[in-house]
DNA sequence: CGTAAAATTGAGCATCCTCAAAACCCGTGG
DNA sequence: CCACGGGTTTTGAGGATGCTCAATTTTACG
Protein backbone atom coordinates (compact mmCIF):
# COMPACT_ATOMS: atom_id res chain seq x y z
CA UNK A 1 0.00 0.00 0.00
CA UNK A 2 2.40 2.74 1.21
CA UNK A 3 5.16 3.24 -1.55
CA UNK A 4 7.69 4.95 0.26
CA UNK A 5 9.64 2.02 0.36
CA UNK A 6 9.94 1.86 -3.21
CA UNK A 7 12.68 4.52 -3.30
CA UNK A 8 13.70 5.47 -0.04
CA UNK A 9 14.95 1.96 2.65
CA UNK A 10 15.81 3.72 6.18
CA UNK A 11 18.97 2.85 7.59
CA UNK A 12 17.32 1.62 11.06
CA UNK A 13 20.72 1.74 13.09
CA UNK A 14 20.53 5.86 12.08
CA UNK A 15 16.97 5.86 13.84
CA UNK A 16 17.01 5.22 18.06
CA UNK A 17 15.20 2.67 18.38
CA UNK A 18 12.26 4.21 21.04
CA UNK A 19 12.08 2.67 24.63
CA UNK A 20 9.53 -0.09 24.69
CA UNK A 21 7.52 1.86 26.97
CA UNK A 22 7.48 5.02 25.01
CA UNK A 23 7.07 3.45 21.78
CA UNK A 24 3.49 4.31 21.09
CA UNK A 25 4.08 7.74 21.97
CA UNK A 26 5.83 8.77 18.80
CA UNK A 27 8.15 11.27 20.71
CA UNK A 28 8.87 14.76 19.25
CA UNK A 29 12.13 14.35 19.68
CA UNK A 30 13.01 11.61 17.44
CA UNK A 31 16.44 11.16 18.14
CA UNK A 32 16.95 14.64 15.97
CA UNK A 33 19.60 16.87 17.25
CA UNK A 34 18.15 20.25 19.06
CA UNK A 35 20.66 22.87 17.71
CA UNK A 36 22.45 22.59 14.22
CA UNK A 37 19.18 21.93 12.61
CA UNK A 38 20.50 22.87 9.13
CA UNK A 39 22.82 19.86 9.48
CA UNK A 40 21.37 16.94 7.35
CA UNK A 41 23.97 14.89 7.49
CA UNK A 42 23.28 14.39 10.73
CA UNK A 43 19.51 14.06 10.79
CA UNK A 44 17.86 10.80 11.39
CA UNK A 45 15.53 11.66 8.27
CA UNK A 46 18.08 11.61 5.92
CA UNK A 47 17.78 8.32 4.48
CA UNK A 48 13.87 9.46 3.45
CA UNK A 49 14.09 12.83 2.44
CA UNK A 50 17.53 13.02 0.85
CA UNK A 51 18.96 11.33 -2.02
CA UNK A 52 21.79 8.67 -1.82
CA UNK A 53 25.07 8.96 -2.63
CA UNK A 54 25.78 12.77 -2.41
CA UNK A 55 29.48 13.72 -2.41
CA UNK A 56 30.05 15.58 0.39
CA UNK A 57 30.07 18.56 -1.35
CA UNK A 58 26.31 18.44 -2.75
CA UNK A 59 25.20 17.51 0.49
CA UNK A 60 26.84 20.92 1.82
CA UNK A 61 24.87 22.46 -0.90
CA UNK A 62 21.50 21.09 0.01
CA UNK A 63 22.11 21.84 3.81
CA UNK A 64 22.64 25.58 2.44
CA UNK A 65 19.50 26.12 1.34
CA UNK A 66 17.17 24.84 3.66
CA UNK A 67 15.81 27.29 5.98
CA UNK A 68 16.08 27.21 10.03
CA UNK A 69 13.03 24.36 10.46
CA UNK A 70 9.95 25.85 11.94
CA UNK A 71 8.23 24.73 15.17
CA UNK A 72 4.15 24.51 14.90
CA UNK A 73 2.20 23.68 17.74
CA UNK A 74 -0.82 21.85 17.87
CA UNK A 75 -3.77 22.41 15.16
CA UNK A 76 -1.30 25.74 13.85
CA UNK A 77 -0.74 25.12 10.67
CA UNK A 78 2.35 25.32 8.17
CA UNK A 79 0.02 26.60 5.41
CA UNK A 80 -3.40 27.37 4.14
CA UNK A 81 -5.18 26.85 1.12
CA UNK A 82 -4.88 29.67 -1.35
CA UNK A 83 -1.32 30.35 0.73
CA UNK A 84 1.09 31.66 -2.34
CA UNK A 85 3.14 29.00 -2.63
CA UNK A 86 6.80 29.40 -1.58
CA UNK A 87 8.51 25.98 0.24
CA UNK A 88 7.95 22.46 0.42
CA UNK A 89 8.77 21.37 3.87
CA UNK A 90 9.93 18.04 5.44
CA UNK A 91 8.29 16.55 8.37
CA UNK A 92 11.53 16.48 11.05
CA UNK A 93 9.51 15.31 14.18
CA UNK A 94 5.69 15.09 14.66
CA UNK A 95 2.89 14.91 12.23
CA UNK A 96 0.26 16.73 10.51
CA UNK A 97 -2.89 16.48 8.10
CA UNK A 98 -4.05 17.85 5.21
CA UNK A 99 -6.92 19.21 4.24
CA UNK A 100 -9.44 20.39 1.73
CA UNK A 101 -12.78 22.61 1.87
CA UNK A 102 -15.22 22.48 -0.25
CA UNK A 103 -17.29 25.31 -1.07
CA UNK A 104 -19.66 24.41 1.11
CA UNK A 105 -18.06 24.25 4.09
CA UNK A 106 -17.51 20.16 4.29
CA UNK A 107 -13.68 18.99 5.26
CA UNK A 108 -11.77 16.56 3.64
CA UNK A 109 -9.17 14.92 4.71
CA UNK A 110 -6.58 14.06 2.17
CA UNK A 111 -3.58 12.69 3.95
CA UNK A 112 -1.38 12.28 7.12
CA UNK A 113 2.29 12.92 7.15
CA UNK A 114 4.50 11.59 10.11
CA UNK A 115 8.49 12.79 10.43
CA UNK A 116 10.03 11.96 7.14
CA UNK A 117 7.27 13.10 4.88
CA UNK A 118 7.10 16.12 2.79
CA UNK A 119 4.32 18.30 2.45
CA UNK A 120 3.81 21.22 0.31
CA UNK A 121 3.97 19.66 -3.29
CA UNK A 122 0.32 20.64 -4.21
CA UNK A 123 1.40 24.29 -4.12
CA UNK A 124 3.78 23.30 -7.45
CA UNK A 125 0.97 24.09 -10.39
CA UNK A 126 -1.00 27.17 -9.59
CA UNK A 127 1.74 28.53 -7.33
CA UNK A 128 -1.03 28.69 -4.56
CA UNK A 129 -1.37 25.50 -1.89
CA UNK A 130 -4.80 23.91 -2.42
CA UNK A 131 -4.80 22.50 1.40
CA UNK A 132 -4.34 23.24 4.82
CA UNK A 133 -1.79 21.55 6.33
CA UNK A 134 -2.13 21.36 10.61
CA UNK A 135 -0.32 19.53 12.91
CA UNK A 136 -1.57 16.53 15.19
CA UNK A 137 0.97 17.24 17.67
CA UNK A 138 3.90 20.06 18.30
CA UNK A 139 6.02 19.37 15.52
CA UNK A 140 8.97 20.51 13.26
CA UNK A 141 9.75 21.25 10.20
CA UNK A 142 12.73 21.72 7.79
CA UNK A 143 11.69 24.66 5.04
CA UNK A 144 13.10 24.13 1.87
CA UNK A 145 12.64 27.21 -0.47
CA UNK A 146 11.09 25.65 -3.91
CA UNK A 147 12.94 27.79 -6.21
CA UNK A 148 16.27 27.08 -4.45
CA UNK A 149 15.42 23.12 -4.48
CA UNK A 150 14.51 23.92 -8.47
CA UNK A 151 17.92 25.27 -9.17
CA UNK A 152 19.56 22.64 -7.15
CA UNK A 153 17.36 20.20 -9.51
CA UNK A 154 19.34 21.78 -12.37
CA UNK A 155 22.68 21.43 -11.17
CA UNK A 156 22.90 17.85 -9.49
CA UNK A 157 21.05 14.97 -10.75
CA UNK A 158 20.55 13.17 -7.76
CA UNK A 159 18.64 15.97 -6.74
CA UNK A 160 16.48 16.30 -9.50
CA UNK A 161 15.09 12.65 -9.39
CA UNK A 162 14.90 12.63 -5.80
CA UNK A 163 12.69 15.79 -6.34
CA UNK A 164 10.59 13.60 -9.53
CA UNK A 165 10.50 10.58 -7.09
CA UNK A 166 9.42 12.09 -4.09
CA UNK A 167 6.11 14.00 -6.62
CA UNK A 168 5.90 10.79 -8.47
CA UNK A 169 5.31 8.91 -5.27
CA UNK A 170 2.91 11.33 -3.92
CA UNK A 171 0.63 10.24 -7.26
CA UNK A 172 1.20 6.84 -7.01
CA UNK A 173 -0.34 7.24 -3.45
CA UNK A 174 -3.09 9.35 -3.98
CA UNK A 175 -4.21 6.93 -6.75
CA UNK A 176 -4.12 3.89 -4.21
CA UNK A 177 -6.59 5.94 -1.76
CA UNK A 178 -8.81 6.98 -4.55
CA UNK A 179 -8.53 3.44 -5.07
CA UNK A 180 -9.77 2.70 -1.65
CA UNK A 181 -12.45 5.75 -1.58
CA UNK A 182 -13.98 3.92 -4.59
CA UNK A 183 -13.51 0.11 -3.76
CA UNK A 184 -13.76 -0.81 -0.33
CA UNK A 185 -16.07 -1.38 1.96
CA UNK A 186 -15.77 0.56 5.64
CA UNK A 187 -14.22 -2.52 7.81
CA UNK A 188 -11.11 -3.00 4.63
CA UNK A 189 -10.62 0.96 4.38
CA UNK A 190 -10.40 0.57 8.52
CA UNK A 191 -8.12 -2.41 8.11
CA UNK A 192 -5.93 -0.57 5.55
CA UNK A 193 -5.67 2.29 6.87
CA UNK A 194 -4.35 0.47 10.36
CA UNK A 195 -1.94 -1.64 8.19
CA UNK A 196 -0.87 1.21 6.34
CA UNK A 197 0.13 3.16 9.31
CA UNK A 198 1.50 0.47 10.67
CA UNK A 199 3.98 -0.32 7.99
CA UNK A 200 5.38 3.52 7.70
CA UNK A 201 5.94 3.72 11.53
CA UNK A 202 8.12 0.37 10.78
CA UNK A 203 9.63 1.56 8.47
CA UNK A 204 10.71 4.76 10.51
CA UNK A 205 11.75 2.34 13.40
CA UNK A 206 9.04 2.00 15.69
CA UNK A 207 6.83 -1.14 16.84
CA UNK A 208 4.84 -1.62 13.76
CA UNK A 209 2.08 -3.71 15.89
CA UNK A 210 1.92 -0.85 19.44
CA UNK A 211 1.17 3.09 18.49
CA UNK A 212 -0.74 5.57 19.62
CA UNK A 213 -2.98 7.65 16.88
CA UNK A 214 -2.61 11.30 16.86
CA UNK A 215 -5.37 11.77 14.93
CA UNK A 216 -9.18 11.87 15.63
CA UNK A 217 -12.06 9.38 14.92
CA UNK A 218 -13.40 11.57 12.98
CA UNK A 219 -10.16 12.40 11.19
CA UNK A 220 -9.44 9.18 10.11
CA UNK A 221 -13.49 8.86 9.16
CA UNK A 222 -12.69 11.80 6.88
CA UNK A 223 -9.69 10.36 4.89
CA UNK A 224 -11.37 7.08 4.53
CA UNK A 225 -14.84 8.54 3.20
CA UNK A 226 -16.69 7.21 5.93
CA UNK A 227 -18.12 8.66 9.13
CA UNK A 228 -16.39 8.52 12.72
CA UNK A 229 -19.12 6.31 14.24
CA UNK A 230 -18.46 3.76 11.18
CA UNK A 231 -14.61 4.06 12.42
CA UNK A 232 -15.36 3.10 15.64
CA UNK A 233 -17.94 0.26 15.03
CA UNK A 234 -14.95 -1.04 12.54
CA UNK A 235 -12.36 -1.03 15.12
CA UNK A 236 -14.55 -2.70 17.92
CA UNK A 237 -15.39 -5.32 15.70
CA UNK A 238 -11.49 -5.76 14.93
CA UNK A 239 -11.59 -6.19 18.63
CA UNK A 240 -14.11 -8.79 19.27
CA UNK A 241 -12.81 -10.77 16.71
CA UNK A 242 -9.30 -10.53 18.37
CA UNK A 243 -7.86 -8.50 15.41
CA UNK A 244 -7.24 -5.89 17.01
CA UNK A 245 -6.49 -4.43 20.99
CA UNK A 246 -7.66 -0.75 21.43
CA UNK A 247 -7.74 1.52 24.10
CA UNK A 248 -9.03 4.80 23.03
CA UNK A 249 -6.27 6.28 20.77
CA UNK A 250 -3.22 3.08 21.61
CA UNK A 251 -3.75 0.81 19.09
CA UNK A 252 -2.35 -2.83 19.48
CA UNK A 253 -2.47 -5.23 15.78
CA UNK A 254 -2.64 -8.73 17.40
CA UNK A 255 -3.12 -10.67 14.03
CA UNK A 256 -1.82 -8.79 10.90
CA UNK A 257 -3.12 -11.01 8.65
CA UNK A 258 -6.16 -11.48 9.57
CA UNK A 259 -6.70 -7.61 9.13
CA UNK A 260 -4.85 -7.59 5.81
CA UNK A 261 -7.46 -10.73 4.68
CA UNK A 262 -10.58 -8.72 6.11
CA UNK B 1 -12.18 21.23 -10.33
CA UNK B 2 -10.14 21.08 -13.48
CA UNK B 3 -6.76 22.86 -12.83
CA UNK B 4 -5.39 22.45 -16.14
CA UNK B 5 -6.45 26.13 -16.86
CA UNK B 6 -4.11 27.46 -14.17
CA UNK B 7 -1.07 26.88 -15.71
CA UNK B 8 -1.87 26.35 -19.69
CA UNK B 9 -4.22 28.73 -22.02
CA UNK B 10 -5.83 27.37 -25.02
CA UNK B 11 -5.13 29.98 -27.96
CA UNK B 12 -8.35 28.67 -29.36
CA UNK B 13 -7.48 29.87 -32.84
CA UNK B 14 -4.81 27.12 -32.76
CA UNK B 15 -7.66 24.48 -32.80
CA UNK B 16 -9.47 23.96 -36.02
CA UNK B 17 -13.58 24.58 -34.46
CA UNK B 18 -15.04 21.56 -35.36
CA UNK B 19 -17.82 21.28 -37.23
CA UNK B 20 -20.89 21.27 -35.41
CA UNK B 21 -22.63 17.91 -36.26
CA UNK B 22 -19.06 16.69 -36.14
CA UNK B 23 -18.51 18.51 -32.51
CA UNK B 24 -20.01 15.63 -30.37
CA UNK B 25 -17.53 13.02 -31.82
CA UNK B 26 -13.68 14.89 -31.02
CA UNK B 27 -12.82 13.37 -34.36
CA UNK B 28 -9.45 11.68 -33.97
CA UNK B 29 -7.86 14.33 -36.30
CA UNK B 30 -8.08 17.42 -34.32
CA UNK B 31 -6.15 19.47 -36.70
CA UNK B 32 -2.85 16.91 -36.10
CA UNK B 33 -0.91 17.28 -39.07
CA UNK B 34 -0.50 13.56 -40.25
CA UNK B 35 2.95 13.14 -41.58
CA UNK B 36 5.94 15.23 -39.42
CA UNK B 37 4.72 14.07 -36.20
CA UNK B 38 7.83 15.95 -34.68
CA UNK B 39 6.99 19.11 -35.54
CA UNK B 40 5.58 20.57 -31.90
CA UNK B 41 5.66 23.92 -33.35
CA UNK B 42 2.64 23.14 -35.44
CA UNK B 43 1.07 21.36 -33.03
CA UNK B 44 -2.37 22.04 -31.90
CA UNK B 45 -1.97 20.43 -28.34
CA UNK B 46 1.04 22.54 -28.03
CA UNK B 47 -0.14 25.24 -25.53
CA UNK B 48 -1.35 22.06 -23.55
CA UNK B 49 1.56 20.52 -23.05
CA UNK B 50 4.50 22.80 -23.96
CA UNK B 51 6.07 25.30 -21.60
CA UNK B 52 5.09 29.17 -23.28
CA UNK B 53 7.95 31.41 -23.98
CA UNK B 54 10.67 28.93 -25.31
CA UNK B 55 13.26 29.74 -27.83
CA UNK B 56 12.86 28.44 -31.24
CA UNK B 57 16.10 26.76 -30.50
CA UNK B 58 14.78 24.77 -27.18
CA UNK B 59 11.69 24.24 -29.08
CA UNK B 60 13.76 22.22 -31.71
CA UNK B 61 15.93 20.37 -28.37
CA UNK B 62 12.46 19.21 -27.28
CA UNK B 63 11.29 18.17 -30.29
CA UNK B 64 14.19 16.25 -30.84
CA UNK B 65 13.70 14.30 -27.87
CA UNK B 66 10.17 13.59 -28.86
CA UNK B 67 10.08 9.84 -30.81
CA UNK B 68 7.31 9.36 -33.27
CA UNK B 69 4.29 9.14 -32.41
CA UNK B 70 2.32 6.07 -31.89
CA UNK B 71 -0.98 4.54 -32.40
CA UNK B 72 -3.31 2.85 -30.49
CA UNK B 73 -6.18 0.89 -31.41
CA UNK B 74 -9.61 1.16 -28.90
CA UNK B 75 -9.36 -1.20 -25.80
CA UNK B 76 -5.15 -1.65 -26.49
CA UNK B 77 -2.97 -0.04 -23.62
CA UNK B 78 0.19 2.18 -23.95
CA UNK B 79 1.43 0.65 -21.16
CA UNK B 80 0.35 -1.86 -18.41
CA UNK B 81 0.81 -2.11 -14.37
CA UNK B 82 4.30 -3.21 -13.29
CA UNK B 83 5.93 -2.42 -16.79
CA UNK B 84 8.92 -1.00 -16.71
CA UNK B 85 8.71 3.18 -16.91
CA UNK B 86 11.06 4.06 -20.17
CA UNK B 87 8.97 7.17 -20.95
CA UNK B 88 5.89 9.94 -20.72
CA UNK B 89 3.17 10.39 -23.21
CA UNK B 90 1.39 13.34 -24.50
CA UNK B 91 -2.07 12.42 -25.98
CA UNK B 92 -1.99 13.50 -29.38
CA UNK B 93 -5.41 12.74 -30.53
CA UNK B 94 -8.12 10.31 -28.69
CA UNK B 95 -8.60 9.58 -25.59
CA UNK B 96 -7.77 7.23 -22.60
CA UNK B 97 -8.37 5.75 -18.89
CA UNK B 98 -5.93 4.35 -16.49
CA UNK B 99 -7.04 1.98 -14.64
CA UNK B 100 -5.78 0.22 -11.02
CA UNK B 101 -6.09 -3.17 -10.12
CA UNK B 102 -7.07 -4.60 -6.55
CA UNK B 103 -5.39 -7.89 -6.09
CA UNK B 104 -8.74 -8.98 -5.25
CA UNK B 105 -9.10 -8.36 -9.07
CA UNK B 106 -11.34 -5.54 -8.88
CA UNK B 107 -10.76 -2.13 -11.27
CA UNK B 108 -10.92 0.98 -10.50
CA UNK B 109 -10.60 3.69 -12.97
CA UNK B 110 -8.40 6.44 -11.91
CA UNK B 111 -8.75 9.28 -14.95
CA UNK B 112 -9.48 9.95 -18.31
CA UNK B 113 -7.39 11.58 -20.55
CA UNK B 114 -8.51 13.70 -23.37
CA UNK B 115 -6.06 15.19 -26.16
CA UNK B 116 -3.55 17.40 -24.36
CA UNK B 117 -3.15 15.70 -21.12
CA UNK B 118 -0.25 13.66 -20.03
CA UNK B 119 0.21 10.23 -19.04
CA UNK B 120 2.73 7.97 -17.47
CA UNK B 121 3.66 10.00 -14.83
CA UNK B 122 2.50 7.44 -12.41
CA UNK B 123 5.52 5.21 -13.15
CA UNK B 124 8.43 8.10 -12.17
CA UNK B 125 8.77 7.25 -8.02
CA UNK B 126 9.24 3.58 -8.54
CA UNK B 127 10.30 2.85 -12.12
CA UNK B 128 7.49 0.80 -12.94
CA UNK B 129 4.12 1.88 -13.99
CA UNK B 130 1.57 1.46 -11.57
CA UNK B 131 -1.70 1.42 -13.56
CA UNK B 132 -2.73 0.25 -17.03
CA UNK B 133 -3.65 2.80 -20.16
CA UNK B 134 -6.31 2.07 -22.27
CA UNK B 135 -7.35 3.89 -24.93
CA UNK B 136 -10.88 4.34 -25.31
CA UNK B 137 -11.23 5.34 -29.31
CA UNK B 138 -8.24 4.78 -31.77
CA UNK B 139 -6.28 7.35 -30.18
CA UNK B 140 -1.93 8.67 -31.01
CA UNK B 141 0.55 9.67 -28.53
CA UNK B 142 3.33 11.69 -28.51
CA UNK B 143 6.13 9.47 -26.88
CA UNK B 144 8.53 11.84 -24.37
CA UNK B 145 11.47 9.34 -23.42
CA UNK B 146 12.06 10.41 -19.75
CA UNK B 147 15.37 10.53 -19.02
CA UNK B 148 16.04 12.92 -21.84
CA UNK B 149 13.43 14.91 -20.71
CA UNK B 150 15.18 15.38 -17.70
CA UNK B 151 18.10 16.45 -19.25
CA UNK B 152 16.59 19.09 -20.84
CA UNK B 153 14.99 20.10 -17.33
CA UNK B 154 18.69 20.79 -16.09
CA UNK B 155 19.48 22.99 -19.29
CA UNK B 156 15.97 24.51 -19.44
CA UNK B 157 14.37 26.21 -16.69
CA UNK B 158 10.81 26.43 -18.68
CA UNK B 159 11.24 23.27 -19.20
CA UNK B 160 11.99 21.91 -15.55
CA UNK B 161 8.70 24.76 -14.42
CA UNK B 162 6.57 22.71 -16.96
CA UNK B 163 7.26 19.61 -15.76
CA UNK B 164 7.35 20.36 -12.16
CA UNK B 165 3.52 22.04 -13.03
CA UNK B 166 2.47 18.82 -14.58
CA UNK B 167 3.49 16.50 -11.95
CA UNK B 168 1.89 19.54 -9.41
CA UNK B 169 -1.66 19.49 -11.15
CA UNK B 170 -1.96 15.57 -11.47
CA UNK B 171 -1.41 15.77 -7.71
CA UNK B 172 -4.34 18.58 -7.18
CA UNK B 173 -6.26 17.14 -9.75
CA UNK B 174 -6.19 13.46 -7.36
CA UNK B 175 -6.46 14.89 -4.33
CA UNK B 176 -10.21 17.04 -5.39
CA UNK B 177 -10.96 13.38 -6.73
CA UNK B 178 -10.56 12.35 -3.39
CA UNK B 179 -12.55 14.47 -2.19
CA UNK B 180 -15.46 14.05 -4.78
CA UNK B 181 -15.07 9.98 -3.55
CA UNK B 182 -14.78 10.83 -0.21
CA UNK B 183 -17.51 13.02 0.70
CA UNK B 184 -20.18 13.50 -2.42
CA UNK B 185 -23.72 12.09 -3.09
CA UNK B 186 -23.89 10.00 -6.35
CA UNK B 187 -25.92 12.45 -7.73
CA UNK B 188 -23.15 14.84 -6.81
CA UNK B 189 -20.89 12.82 -8.31
CA UNK B 190 -22.51 12.81 -11.35
CA UNK B 191 -22.90 16.24 -12.06
CA UNK B 192 -19.06 17.25 -11.16
CA UNK B 193 -18.07 14.65 -13.56
CA UNK B 194 -20.09 16.12 -16.48
CA UNK B 195 -19.31 19.49 -15.56
CA UNK B 196 -15.72 18.53 -15.44
CA UNK B 197 -15.68 16.88 -18.69
CA UNK B 198 -17.56 19.82 -20.11
CA UNK B 199 -15.10 22.40 -19.17
CA UNK B 200 -11.97 20.17 -20.37
CA UNK B 201 -13.79 20.35 -23.59
CA UNK B 202 -14.24 24.28 -23.90
CA UNK B 203 -10.46 24.75 -22.90
CA UNK B 204 -9.59 22.26 -26.41
CA UNK B 205 -12.28 24.44 -28.49
CA UNK B 206 -14.98 22.04 -28.47
CA UNK B 207 -18.54 22.54 -27.48
CA UNK B 208 -19.03 22.31 -23.73
CA UNK B 209 -22.67 21.89 -24.05
CA UNK B 210 -22.72 19.22 -26.37
CA UNK B 211 -20.75 15.93 -26.65
CA UNK B 212 -20.32 12.55 -26.85
CA UNK B 213 -18.76 9.94 -24.03
CA UNK B 214 -16.20 7.62 -25.28
CA UNK B 215 -16.37 5.54 -21.78
CA UNK B 216 -18.95 3.52 -20.28
CA UNK B 217 -21.16 4.18 -17.57
CA UNK B 218 -19.87 1.20 -15.95
CA UNK B 219 -16.38 3.43 -16.55
CA UNK B 220 -17.57 6.29 -14.80
CA UNK B 221 -18.65 3.98 -12.05
CA UNK B 222 -15.76 3.04 -11.40
CA UNK B 223 -14.35 6.39 -11.50
CA UNK B 224 -16.53 7.35 -9.60
CA UNK B 225 -16.93 5.15 -6.88
CA UNK B 226 -20.38 4.34 -7.45
CA UNK B 227 -22.18 1.60 -9.80
CA UNK B 228 -22.97 1.51 -13.49
CA UNK B 229 -26.78 1.33 -12.37
CA UNK B 230 -26.89 4.20 -9.93
CA UNK B 231 -25.05 6.51 -12.96
CA UNK B 232 -27.76 5.37 -15.21
CA UNK B 233 -30.54 6.17 -12.60
CA UNK B 234 -29.03 9.79 -11.71
CA UNK B 235 -28.56 10.61 -15.49
CA UNK B 236 -32.19 10.02 -16.17
CA UNK B 237 -32.72 12.09 -12.48
CA UNK B 238 -30.78 14.70 -14.45
CA UNK B 239 -33.07 14.37 -17.72
CA UNK B 240 -36.44 13.91 -15.86
CA UNK B 241 -35.08 17.30 -13.70
CA UNK B 242 -34.36 19.35 -17.13
CA UNK B 243 -30.85 19.71 -16.48
CA UNK B 244 -29.90 17.41 -19.37
CA UNK B 245 -30.63 15.76 -22.68
CA UNK B 246 -29.31 12.10 -22.72
CA UNK B 247 -29.38 9.68 -25.65
CA UNK B 248 -27.13 7.09 -25.05
CA UNK B 249 -23.36 8.19 -24.97
CA UNK B 250 -24.58 11.92 -26.17
CA UNK B 251 -24.78 14.14 -23.57
CA UNK B 252 -26.32 17.68 -23.58
CA UNK B 253 -26.31 19.91 -20.97
CA UNK B 254 -28.90 22.35 -20.95
CA UNK B 255 -28.50 23.63 -17.17
CA UNK B 256 -25.20 24.08 -16.43
CA UNK B 257 -25.96 26.22 -13.31
CA UNK B 258 -28.43 23.92 -12.89
CA UNK B 259 -26.17 20.80 -12.22
CA UNK B 260 -23.50 22.99 -10.36
CA UNK B 261 -26.06 23.41 -7.27
CA UNK B 262 -26.84 19.88 -7.14
C1' DC C 1 -29.61 -7.42 -40.43
C1' DG C 2 -28.52 -10.13 -36.38
C1' DT C 3 -26.02 -10.65 -32.38
C1' DA C 4 -23.56 -9.13 -28.35
C1' DA C 5 -22.69 -5.47 -25.51
C1' DA C 6 -24.49 -1.54 -23.13
C1' DA C 7 -28.11 1.02 -20.95
C1' DT C 8 -32.44 1.52 -18.52
C1' DT C 9 -35.66 0.54 -15.01
C1' DG C 10 -37.77 -1.86 -11.06
C1' DA C 11 -37.96 -4.38 -6.53
C1' DG C 12 -35.91 -5.81 -2.50
C1' DC C 13 -32.04 -5.51 0.47
C1' DA C 14 -27.40 -4.40 2.83
C1' DT C 15 -24.42 -1.08 4.24
C1' DC C 16 -23.59 2.89 6.11
C1' DC C 17 -25.59 7.26 7.91
C1' DT C 18 -28.26 10.03 11.28
C1' DC C 19 -29.66 11.00 15.64
C1' DA C 20 -29.25 10.21 20.41
C1' DA C 21 -27.60 8.79 24.87
C1' DA C 22 -24.13 7.35 27.76
C1' DA C 23 -19.29 6.44 28.98
C1' DC C 24 -14.77 7.80 28.81
C1' DC C 25 -10.58 10.48 28.79
C1' DC C 26 -7.70 14.32 29.82
C1' DG C 27 -6.34 18.67 31.18
C1' DT C 28 -7.57 22.47 34.27
C1' DG C 29 -8.47 24.80 38.23
C1' DG C 30 -10.34 24.79 42.79
C1' DC D 1 -5.60 15.67 45.01
C1' DC D 2 -9.96 15.49 43.19
C1' DA D 3 -13.92 17.25 40.84
C1' DC D 4 -15.44 19.41 36.87
C1' DG D 5 -16.24 20.06 31.95
C1' DG D 6 -15.38 19.76 27.15
C1' DG D 7 -14.19 16.96 23.66
C1' DT D 8 -13.97 12.25 22.16
C1' DT D 9 -15.56 7.64 21.78
C1' DT D 10 -18.78 3.94 22.08
C1' DT D 11 -23.09 1.81 21.27
C1' DG D 12 -27.95 1.46 19.82
C1' DA D 13 -32.17 2.12 16.91
C1' DG D 14 -34.14 3.54 12.84
C1' DG D 15 -33.79 5.23 8.21
C1' DA D 16 -31.82 6.58 3.52
C1' DT D 17 -28.76 5.90 -0.02
C1' DG D 18 -26.87 3.09 -3.16
C1' DC D 19 -26.23 -2.01 -4.26
C1' DT D 20 -27.76 -6.57 -6.12
C1' DC D 21 -30.32 -9.13 -9.07
C1' DA D 22 -33.24 -9.43 -12.91
C1' DA D 23 -35.90 -8.30 -16.95
C1' DT D 24 -36.29 -5.39 -20.93
C1' DT D 25 -34.85 -2.09 -24.31
C1' DT D 26 -31.48 0.18 -26.95
C1' DT D 27 -27.22 0.67 -29.23
C1' DA D 28 -23.06 -0.69 -31.66
C1' DC D 29 -20.80 -3.28 -35.01
C1' DG D 30 -19.48 -7.18 -37.89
Amino acid sequence: MSDVAAYSVIAPALIRPPASAAAAQMPLSAGAPRKDVRRCSACSMRSICMPQGLTPEELQGIESLICPSRTIKQGETIYRANDSFQSIYAVRAGSFKTVVMHRDGREHVTGFHLAGDSLGLDGVCSGHHSCDAVALEDSKVCIIPFHLLEAMCREVKAVQQHVHRMMGGEIVRESSQMMLLGTMSAEQRVATFLLNLSDRLRMRGYSPAEFHLRMTREEIGSYLGIKLETVSRMLSRFQRDGLLDTHGKDIRILDHDGLARV
